[in-house]
DNA sequence: CTCGATGCTTCCCGTTGGAGAGTAGGCACC
DNA sequence: GGTGCCTACTCTCCAACGGGAAGCATCGAG
């Protein structure tokens, strides 16, 4: 059987569900700077609810990409990296971010004149 | 000011959210290999509703990465193709879908032992 | 004995996405 | 002339997802 993302059943697709996600892709950018706790990513990924950030990172784990860390201490701290796999993901994601942010102003542009025709 | 993904507010998170989305990855790579039809689309990307389809493809139109043609027939014909801009975006759109299929059983490995342990 | 710190978890509810049926508009066949 | 048929949507209904806020567990500090 042959890796296919278009066919809906096929688990390459749910990966790149999870790669794709536009949580999953801030998560792996903030933890490229190294081990980081809960509140720390929850402080740096602006608007992400605690919600989104515990399910996103349980996702991330489950897939290999990040491990979690718990310190028996009080207050609890759970410290977050990523893997070797996680790493691996690196070079993508820093692309994403880079795409996105040098051709904002290409899209922005792009987005005035399609609103001004409507 | 700066772009700033991890900014909720900032332009590019917006754009960082568009092609990170999941049915924008699968459309912009199924234009790769040229132009195609709304119903081309939709067969190939296995489980995309037609309002999703709809959707993402004005998405992509609105942000000037695929342009939208009409052909005034009976029936009515609609092509859509990938812009400059949309092109740029391709080795980047590809690269993930390479992760995703090469990468694929490490975390479905990843997930078993994840899942084994609970 | 209450407070605070931290990392969640739960509840409620508004928004999003999926499934499937309906629409437009002209041609083609009976 | 009526009945389909074709494509690219568009609409409607409903389930699932995500945001916001509050609750929980633990233990030391004051």
């Amino acid at each position: 059987m042959q890796a296919d993302p278009f066919n809906r059943n096929c688990g390459s697709r749910k990966v790149l569900d999870r790669i794709g996600d536009r949580w999953s892709v801030l998560v792996v950018l903030t933890l490229a700077g190294g081990d980081k706790r809960y509140g720390e990513l929850a402080e740096r990924i602006d608007g992400i609810s605690q919600k989104m950030l515990t399910q996103t990172l349980r996702g991330l784990e489950r897939d290999g990409l990040v491990t979690r860390t718990v310190h028996a201490s009080v207050p609890p701290r759970v410290d977050y990296a990523l893997t070797d796999l996680g790493r691996s993901l690196l070079d993508l994601v820093a692309g994403l971010e880079a795409w996105a942010t040098t051709h904002l102003t290409e899209v922005e542009a792009a987005r005035a004149r399609y609103d001004a025709r409507g």
